[in-house]
DNA sequence: TCAAAAGTAGACCGCTCTGTCTACCTACAA
DNA sequence: TTGTAGGTAGACAGAGCGGTCTACTTTTGA
């Protein structure tokens, strides 16, 4: 509908992905935006509600791609491998529509937020909900703990890519250990 | 040396991990220890060298705690147990030590601080390096990508805790999937 | 055609931020 | 005894914050 409502919760977005929601300003988002401060009021209620939206964008995003990158995918062993690689290449800058790399999103934003109760952190645990409900459904079920190794891999693989600024060296620890599983 | 200094630190680490770190100003840690402003900026030179001072002090306190919990480890299933259950009492509040659970300080600064060149960066990675070392220390080294599969599981379980606020399951699952590694 | 909807620029409000500064106080060891 | 180190209170500067407001312009669709 609107083209500036777009534009301005790319921009921010962007912005907050990259430098954190904190440290970025209602009026760094209007400048990048080059959006007037009354129109971002006119759709938005508060900086809280542009953040909601945000977070709202990535997951979309963020949910459809990983959806492209496990749709051909026959077998628990090819989800394992299609996943990792496809983090991998997130971790490196290499999968344009995520973007340059800097951790979750969603984890870096609950870190900021230290009220649990907020729609910002229960939006953050919400969408780990369902990346975790996306794989289940691409998984046979046939190993049981199989998705909660994938899942909790996942996240340390984030952590410690984004941390130790090795992306690489943590994928192929994930595949690693998963390849051990008996 | 200095009780003030001190104060600062302890207060300052306190409030930034209860509520992170761009969320609490210079006054409010002063506010809360009692301290002058003056006496704050001729311990440190800016609200970053007391970030790295209360980064260092959580640093030596959870060292000192970790290392205390595996200290009577004899073999790396005992390592891998104790380890766990420890993460899992501090994930529940159980840890008097650690102070009540908001994820890990270090992977949540790191969220809040982009420049992934900056000192505080940079100490967040450090800090990790040294974890990985002493639970190198405590393990055989006879199965060579158990020490891996720890880690990424350890900083899997934490974020996991953190984001859904169910530290019990992040620990059982955590633990069984390192039971199932051939 | 023209009213309504959506946009513009930017001044302004009250508040908070980090950091500086003046002026004074206290404990203690040479 | 007195100099020094370390402490106090709090005003202040300069900037940025989220959010409101006025006054005006552009777009659009019935």
């Amino acid at each position: 509908m609107s083209k500036k409502r777009d534009l301005l919760v790319n921009t921010a977005l962007d912005l907050f992905y990259r430098y954190g929601i904190n440290s970025i300003g209602i009026n760094e988002v209007l400048n990048v935006s080059g959006v007037a401060k009354r129109t971002l009021y006119s759709h938005f209620e508060s900086k809280e509600a542009l953040v909601l939206a945000a977070l709202n964008q990535r997951h979309d995003v963020f949910m459809e791609w990983l959806e492209q990158q496990l749709e051909n995918t026959t077998s628990d062993q090819e989800v394992i491998d299609t996943l990792f690689i496809s983090l991998g290449n997130w971790f490196n800058g290499n999968e344009i529509k995520l973007g340059n790399f800097r951790g979750c999103f969603f984890i870096n934003t609950s870190a900021e937020f230290s009220d649990a109760q907020s729609d910002i952190a229960r939006y953050c645990g919400h969408h780990k909900e369902q990346v975790r409900l996306l794989l289940q459904n691409k998984l046979s079920g046939e190993t049981p703990y199989l998705l909660d190794a994938i899942c909790l891999l996942k996240e340390g693989a984030i952590t410690t890519a984004y941390i130790t600024g090795n992306g690489t060296d943590a994928i192929n620890k994930s595949i690693q250990i998963l390849n051990h599983l008996k």
